[in-house]
DNA sequence: GTCTATACCTCGATAGAC
DNA sequence: GTCTATCGAGGTATAGAC
């Protein structure tokens, strides 16, 4: 049962390499290195690399909907929802400046480096702006919810590029608070009613 | 003379290649094949690989603000200079969509691959949101000047993400239009003054 | 399941003939 | 200036002993 073990400490050591140093520059002798193994051992788990990055975009969607959801009651409130999402956010002020946004950097190398592994880390993104669109779609028509979760979702995909290129935690933080007031400007009919 | 020919069609090349594939992905032979040389004439332009994306940093510096000034009078107001920006961004659509902003995902890319070479991209980004500060100042304290600019540029870095990882053109366009009308807002006063 | 060895490939860079 | 040949490093993936 020493299997199940070793592929979870792969996934684990891939989910980090993979962010911190992209997919290309990650090499197997690398994740085996950092995980206490051998590269014909990550193999035997992994037939290719290609294999390994979905299960870690799979690791890494299921973390950021962890995320989401931790310390937030079941029955939360839309604004308590996007509230804890620009929360979230604002935690990954340091990630983002060292490495940028985990789902963002991954779309944007997979799409120059293989465009057909590209759908794995968009679809993260994808799953996120949804997600934000169906809180705002709780409180707004669904046309206004769709705009309002594409702004919010592209201005915070900037800050992080911004962050990281500049090696800036604190232009997150920034770009949260613009968005936190922004997003009270949205909600204000809501929140008086 | 054919020598400055040649120096200028591999910048030109590997200028194009850079931004559709990526920087470690394009190998020098892609950019000699693809400029109808040899890979050894390349090396006898530029040394390294590196030197060469310095001068492809540089020109993609100038390619941006001949783009912004294009089309535009020495005097033209600073409502005038946004609104220029905003339409060069929308020209983009296609290529963010297919390739992304060649200048985000260089700085994103190199971030990762070669933290010693991110510079020489994120001073394009800088440089955009240096001249983006300054047409605000001409309108705005400098506080609400440098705030403006860090927005608007991180508003359409994140929508060159999305858009290319969707590949979806028309999310630029709706990024730039929420963007234009948000300006309206934050010039209005000094519109009707 | 684990580890070693290796086949096979691509790349950046260089040396040297022309 | 141009082209060929090649070196050495580093990568994925696999075969096979243990």
């Amino acid at each position: 049962m020493k299997g199940e073990d070793n592929r979870q400490r792969i996934i684990e050591t891939a989910l980090r390499l993979f962010s911190e140093n992209g997919y290309a520059e990650t090499s197997i002798a690398d994740i085996a290195a950092q995980a206490g193994m051998l590269k014909g051992n990550v193999s035997y788990y992994f037939k290719t690399k290609a294999e390994l990055l979905q299960w870690i975009t799979q690791a890494r969607e299921e973390q950021l909907f962890r995320r989401l959801h931790d310390g937030l009651s079941p029955d939360a409130t839309a604004h308590e929802c996007l509230e804890q999402f620009l929360r979230v956010t604002e935690a990954s002020a340091e990630e983002f400046a060292r490495v940028g946004c985990p789902v963002g950097t991954l779309c944007s190398e997979l799409g120059k480096e293989d465009p057909a592994l590209q759908p794995y880390a968009s679809r993260i993104l994808k799953a996120l702006q949804s997600w934000l669109e169906h809180q705002f779609g709780r409180l707004l028509p669904a046309e206004a919810a769709s705009e309002h979760a594409e702004h919010l979702l592209a201005l915070l995909q900037g800050a992080a590029i911004m962050a990281h290129a500049y090696h800036d935690p604190d232009l997150v933080v920034r770009r949260v608070h613009t968005a936190r007031i922004w997003l009270r400007s949205i909600l204000i009919h809501e929140e008086i009613r």
